[in-house]
DNA sequence: GCCATTTTGTGATTTAAATCACAATGCATA
DNA sequence: TATGCATTGTGATTTAAATCACAAAATGGC
C-alpha cells in the first residue's frame, strides 16, 4: 500500500521539513504495512534495507542480551526506527514487536539517504532526534540503577501516564513479566509492588486497567524509592 | 589556539569527508584547548553554544542521577561530544571530565550547523556515529543488568583492553569507586572483585597498573558471570 | 620529606530482591 | 462450553551485594 504523503496525518518533523519533489520521492518509495498486537515488525539478527517510521500504534524495542531478550524501552508515533541498522551494516541491531495493532511505514534505504543528502533539515531532525534518545537512555540508565524497584514502577506508570496514554487511566501494554524485563526486575516483584501501590490507595486496578490516584504520591515514591 | 584543518592528524572520520572550503570554514571557526587529568571540560547544567571534538585523551561522560552523579561512559578520540546538547536547547545535558591530559576542539554550533548543511556525507556520517552510540548503548544496558558485578568488571577490564588501550597492559583511568559507578556496584566490591581476579592468576595489579594474564578465563567470566 | 586527603583492603552485618513453589485466575480457541 | 496455556498472587527461603566500620596505603600539595 502506497500513501501520499502530503496528505498523512501522521508525518513526522523531519519529514515535514520536506518540500515538493523530495515529498513526492518518499511518497513514491514507500509501504505501510500494519501489524497486529504481538506481531514482530522486525527482527534482531535478519537483514534490512528499511528505515521504518512508525505512524500508529505502540512498540517495544527488545534486544538480547547475554541470557534473556531485554526490552530497552516503549516507542510510539511519530518515530523513526530501525535506523541504526540502516545506517551500519544492514543487519537488524535490535527487535521491534507490536504491543497494539500498529502501522508503519517502510521506508526504502537508498530513498531516506536521498532525503539526507538533498534536504539539510530532514537531516538535522533526525540528528536531532538521535542525540534526543541518547539523553533519554543516559538518564533511564542512571535512574534504573540508582533506584529501587518501588520507584523504577512508579516512574513507569509515570511514563506511560505521561507520555505514552497522556492519561492517569490506562491500560497496561506490557504483561507483569514484560514489566519487570523493562524496569530490571523479577515478575514476582512487579506484582507485589503493584498490589502495594493499590493498597495504599495510589493506583487502582481493574486487569490491565491502571487508573493513577494520587499522582503526588506516585511522583514522591518515583523520586524517592 | 586555532589549526588548520587541512593538516589535523587527528581529524574524525566525519570531517574527513569535508573538502575545500568546508574544511576552511571549519579551520576558521575551532578553537583547541586542552585539559589536565581531572579537569571538567563540559558540565551539565551550563550552557553551551559548542560541539566539542575529542582529539585526543580520554574522558568520562557523567550524568545526575536521583541521588547521585552516574558515570555513563568513557570516550575516547576521535569522537564528538556534546551534539545533544547543541542540537536541543544549548543547556548541557551531561558533564564530561578528563581522564587524562586531554585535547579538544571547540566548534561554533553555527559553523557545525553550516557543515550538515553543505555536506551530505558529513551529516551522514554523524547521523551514522549516532546510532552506533544507541546500540552501543542498548547492549550496555542489557549486560550490565543482566550479569553480575563480577561479569561486568571483566567486561569492563576487556572493554579497556580492547577497545582503549589496545593493549593488555594498561593504566587503570579511574578510581575503584569510579569504576562501582560506572558498573552500578560499590567500590567495595570493586576492591574485592579485583583481588579475587589477582589471586585467581587471571590479571596482575601494581596499583593502577593492569595486566590481563589469562583473557580467556576473562571472557569467560565476562559472558557467564 | 611531611601532613592531609583520597584511595584501597577486608571483615561483619544487613538488606532488597531473586528464586522457589504452588495456587488461582484469566484468556484463547477448538 | 470445555480445555489448555499464559498470567498473576503470595508465602517461604536464599542470595548477591550493599552497607558499616576501621585500618592500611598511596597520593598530592606545601
Amino acid at each position: 500500500m502506497k500513501t501520499d504523503c502530503q496528505l498523512c496525518p501522521y508525518i513526522s518533523t523531519a519529514a515535514a521539513k520536506l518540500a515538493g519533489c523530495d515529498l513526492n520521492l518518499l511518497s513514491d518509495n514507500h509501504i505501510v504495512v500494519s501489524f497486529k498486537k504481538g506481531d514482530s515488525i522486525i527482527k534482531q539478527g535478519t537483514y534490512s534495507t528499511n528505515v521504518i517510521f512508525l505512524r500508529k500504534g505502540l512498540v517495544k524495542i527488545h534486544i538480547t542480551g547475554p541470557y534473556s531478550e531485554q526490552i530497552v524501552k516503549l516507542a510510539k508515533p511519530p518515530t523513526y526506527l530501525g535506523l541504526p541498522t540502516t545506517m551500519g551494516d544492514k543487519i537488524n541491531q535490535y527487535s521491534i514487536t507490536a504491543l497494539e495493532d500498529t502501522e508503519v511505514c517502510f521506508i526504502d534505504m537508498s530513498t531516506f539517504r536521498q532525503l539526507l543528502k538533498s534536504n539539510d533539515d530532514f537531516a538535522f531532525e533526525i540528528i536531532h532526534s538521535l542525540c534526543r534518545y541518547e539523553i533519554e537512555s543516559f538518564r533511564r540508565c542512571a535512574h534504573r540503577v540508582q533506584k529501587q524497584t518501588r520507584g523504577n514502577l512508579a516512574e513507569m506508570l509515570l511514563d506511560m501516564s505521561k507520555n505514552i496514554f497522556n492519561s492517569d487511566r490506562f491500560q497496561l501494554p506490557l504483561s507483569q513479566s514484560e514489566i519487570g524485563n523493562l524496569i530490571d526486575t523479577s515478575r514476582e516483584s512487579v506484582s507485589r509492588m503493584l498490589s502495594e501501590l493499590e493498597k495504599d490507595g495510589i493506583i487502582s486496578m481493574q486487569g490491565k486497567q491502571i487508573e493513577i490516584i494520587k499522582k503526588k504520591s506516585l511522583e514522591l515514591i518515583s523520586q524517592n524509592g
